[in-house]
RNA sequence: GAAGCAGAUCACCUUAUCGCUUUCCGCAAUAGCGGGAGGAGGAAAGUCCGGACACCUUAGUGCGGUAUAGCGGGUAACACCCGUCGUCCUGCGAAAGCAGGAUAGGACAAGUGCAACAGAAAGUAUGUACAGGUUAAGCUGUAGUGAAACCAGGUAAACUCUAUGCGGUGAAACGUCAUGUAAAUCAGCGUCUGAGGGCUGCACGCCCGAGCUGAAGGGUAGGCGGUUAGAGCUUCCGGGUAACCGGGAGUCGAGAUAAAUGAUAAGGGUCUUUCCUUUGGGAAGAAACAGAAUCCGGCUUAUGGCCUGCUUUUUUU
RNA sequence: GGCCUCGUAGUUCAAUGGAUAGAAUAGAAGUUUCCUAAACUUUAGAUGCAAGUUCGAUUCUUGCCGAGGCUA
């Protein structure tokens, strides 16, 4: 089952390959219109339910407004962040999960922040999605 | 030692772990996995000029528009660069001149316009006072106003004229593959008596030519090429006052697309301030401006060090 | 990535290169009123920044800064 063993070692990884990256204009579009969002300052969480393609538990994208850092370098600085903050920590989320998600984190913050916050509100941001999506499949 | 100006140069480094991305090799039916090699800048920025390249009839004519403006050279080209002349400013000097800096620097003797306040008068120029002068006369000089007033006056970063250049649109250009619907509905115009189009503001000319426009509505918004070896870089020789040119040798240095080049830890180097100090150093802190998006040549703006030269000033010998 | 447009009082707009940049509205103070509103009087407030052309610049030229729009 060489499919089952790719799939094993995503979840255990924290790599993050290109088709986990939210690429289409669409989906983000359909994100903002159809989704919901939950907030731990600085960070906002986007998030939709809906099928992927590749099979592919969730596809995770990053912004920051452009009103908030006016620089190129400092966008940069703090979506390579944020990457690097899901990508610690999406392991979490793809435990016993059937459900596929799309993700948009938004940093909302006018400051850059250092690696040890920005993991440190993923984290909660992160519990936050997942209480919340227990709750709902309680229900 | 400090300040200013000009020029040149660098843009923290090493190791480990976890990641991103391009490419090559191997394995794998695909997805992918493993290994090797590579992965931001001097401004990548502003998009201000000039090109390359692509398409639009190889792009015609006139008007319009727009850019440039001493002279000579460089260049693929330029509003760039070099040299030189003139003008202006600063310093030195008795002066001649010397040194440094700035300079959109054609034409008002083609035409039109404009000139507040002051002043007699700002354009068909010519009044007052004094002096001179005449047959007579603003005929001559001085005074006062103003930025400008014996003069074919000033002003063209005023219209304009002259000379020269410029066809348009920009990689979201353009080519190609795939996916999908509706070759459907209604209204108007037209089918050689020519609708409409040919991405130029207008007119003419030329070419294509059976569909075109509007309403309401439906579908795709993905992949690949273009896309990185070039007016390239390094070095040597020769020519030229210089910008730059010619020749030889060597070399390959990013290619993303919701957009890669990052994070953590340790060590080292640099700088600054504070504290301690046995003057050897130790501890803490900081590290500028800024991120390729088709590619080049310039300009402009932002900005941390280090070096060289010149000028000014202070201190010591 | 490319191509354009616009910056004047707190706000909305004027001003041919020429005395002190004008008007409406908002603000402040006062008059009136038992109080408020309305009305009247007075008052403060601006050319985005920096150079250049000019005797003189909101206006002309250049460079920055900011805001907005268009583009399969």
């Amino acid at each position: 089952m060489p499919r089952f063993n790719s799939y094993f070692c995503a979840d255990m990884s924290q790599r993050f390959p290109r088709h986990e990256k939210l690429k289409s204009a669409t989906l983000i579009s359909r994100l903002f219109e159809e989704g919901s969002h939950l907030t731990v300052f600085p960070l906002r969480l986007q998030y939709l339910e809906i099928p992927l393609p590749n099979e592919v538990l969730v596809q995770a994208g990053v912004t920051v407004s452009k009103r908030k850092f006016k620089n190129a370098v400092d966008r940069n600085r703090v979506k390579r962040l944020m990457r690097e903050s899901y990508r610690k920590h999406k392991s979490l989320i793809f435990n016993n999960s059937e459900q596929t998600f799309a993700f948009l984190f938004i940093y909302l913050g006018k400051e850059i922040p250092s690696q040890a916050d920005m993991d440190r509100s993923m984290r909660l941001l992160i519990d936050k999605f997942l209480a919340k999506r227990d709750e709902k499949d309680n229900e």
